[in-house]
DNA sequence: AGGCGTTCTGTAAACGTTTACAACGGCGCC
DNA sequence: GGCGCCGTTGTAAACGTTTACAGAACGCCT
């Protein structure tokens, strides 16, 4: 009991080779005889094999990374959700890293596949630099990203059509009769972002609304700080009728600055939000949101690195989630719960 | 580029032995000449180290394993986003287990640490049976058990005093005035669930109320069934005046049933919770919540598990978290947000 | 100049597996 | 009875590190 037991120790126990060991060990035909001896011997030692030793032969470590900026948001946590039963059914452990969005962050996880002790990785990062693309191309192991990555980068790439996003919501608050749509959003020079900012305009311009900057406040994609910007908005455009912010949290601080201003949603200023989080129906009042199918996401990019996994060789493929307006009672006063008709 | 490289490359390349080249890269004396010769070496071929190899030798997997029943419960992601920077700064990776309260699965991941993939282990059993405590005496690496354990086992531990948390919750809502306190709780055979039921029937006796097992209903600790649960015992005890649950989850879904019941919250019926989590002031009306310190529990294992590798022949310690009633408008009509004087 | 100590380097073994290859025994067949 | 074949087993090498140990190079002192 005071050494770890290896396939050695049950060899000399069961009377035969090291190799007859791991032959059992592994399933592999034997005769009924040596198998019993091995077998009984490895429960009598409680025998548990070594995963570096198995890693270090085999060149695979039953590891898969998932890389995003913060586990503390909702959608992330969706991905994961999905991700993790997938891979925990084919034998793979999941190895988190939330990277604060730091670009070092995610090179230093990047340059990990090179130790290997991951197999594979799905990564969401919010810049992509030149320093990703490179280290895509020189990546050991398959690759999974979760958001829009250049069309010849060799990675499987999962996205959502974050234009076609935001151009439901503008359309649904422009069909609400709002003109004064503002819009939250997180830093321009994230990918969300970038994409979020350009959509916005363009949905307003297709509507035939003046694109007005100053309607535009840019803050990060967290409650705290989209309250401070929202109160920024608010205070610059006191006639705003509807606010469209870049993911749930930030509306669910535009919401808070809301009531504490005394606005009342929907009525006055009509909110949306976009990811369409399970805390959309918990806020009040229940946020419309923009569902860029965050657990379709998930699974999408695990299934992606699983195929990979097995079949190396395959050219890179991308999945395009698509997104779908969730409408609720924080544009739609209809919709108040406990207001229903019977 | 076609071979990973190794220090054996490495060695080649620089014209020196293995033995330099790991003494180059582990940063021990060697002369300037040679280190050079070496660093470039590696530079050049874009060397990593193979963590499989490492960790062989080494015997250390610079992993850490958290094994919790479901990710998606806020609780544990609130202990995740304090043990993961821990961790990471001092260089140790996550290894997530999402168990499903399962316990064949959690005795899975115990059985893992003999494969030495994680160094040691934070884990939340949900219940505690006798195979947890023989695979924690049998356990090679050090764990650390959020939630109570016997004083004997051999695992460092980090409680908190749920016992203590209730009666804040009764106490607080006997003193409004509340004589039909309910009770929504979670399963009996889990730990937490357990402790809840026996505490809450003290602090009704303490405070000279009678104890009325009508009063108490059991469901899970989620919040679909946390509504069912609610609404039966809305149907059974119509008259009562305030519910305490279990969680924060479970008080969700009654907030959803009460609202669609019509009872105001908190005239009709005050609500509290318990976790104290980040959606409590999400919900509508805010959460009066019993905070169980999730994120100090969180760091508290982490410290002590760090502490343990360092110190390996340390006696185990308990470490335990005063609970905190945390007052919002579920329980107190004078808070309600947007209400306030000015 | 010889001996000694210091500093650095190389050789080789070890960590616990998997697996190619060879050896072995038993069996059926001619 | 010898041959070949098959199924099973053992030996040994390999995976990529770290590290104990011995040896080499060098400067310094007497």
């Amino acid at each position: 009991m005071t050494e770890e037991p290896t396939i050695t120790t049950i060899a000399q126990h069961a009377g035969v080779s090291i190799a007859s060991v791991s032959r059992v060990l592994n399933g592999l035909p034997t005769k009924a005889e040596t198998e019993r001896k091995v077998m009984s011997a490895a429960r009598e030692l409680g025998y548990v094999p070594n995963s570096a030793a198995r890693s270090l032969k085999s060149r695979r470590s039953n590891q898969i990374g998932f890389a995003m900026a913060d586990i503390g948001n909702p959608v992330y946590l969706a991905m994961i959700r999905e991700i993790q039963p997938i891979f925990k059914a084919a034998g793979y452990r999941l190895v988190l890293h939330s990277t604060d969005a730091d670009t070092a962050d995610e090179i230093d996880v990047l340059r990990g596949l090179g130790e290997r002790y991951i197999d594979g990785l799905i990564m969401i990062p919010l810049r992509l630099t030149g320093e990703h693309l490179t280290m895509f191309a020189a990546a050991r192991a398959p690759i999974v990203v979760i958001g829009s990555v250049p069309e010849d980068a060799p990675v499987d790439n999962v996205r959502t059509d974050s234009r076609a996003g935001v151009r439901l919501a503008v359309e649904h608050l422009h069909g609400l009769g709002r003109r004064r749509i503002g819009f939250v959003n997180g830093p321009l020079d994230t990918v969300p972002g970038a994409a979020r900012s350009a959509a916005y305009a363009e949905a307003l311009a297709a509507l035939g609304l003046p694109y007005d900057p100053g309607l535009t406040q840019v803050g990060d994609f967290y409650r705290a700080e989209g309250a401070r910007a929202a109160a920024r908005l608010l205070d610059r455009v006191p006639d705003l009728d509807a606010l469209l912010c870049a993911n749930d949290l930030i509306a669910f601080g535009a919401l808070d600055v809301l009531r504490r201003a005394g606005r009342r949603v929907p009525q006055d200023v009509a909110v949306a939000g976009m990811d369409d989080t399970d805390l959309a129906t918990l806020a009040w009042p229940p946020l419309t949101s923009v569902s860029l199918g965050s657990a379709e996401r998930g699974r999408a990019a695990a299934e992606l690195l699983l195929d990979k996994l097995e079949n190396t060789r395959r050219a890179p493929r991308v999945v395009t989630v698509e997104p779908r307006l969730v409408v609720r009672a924080s544009t739609d006063p209809s919709r108040i719960p406990g207001e229903e008709a019977p």
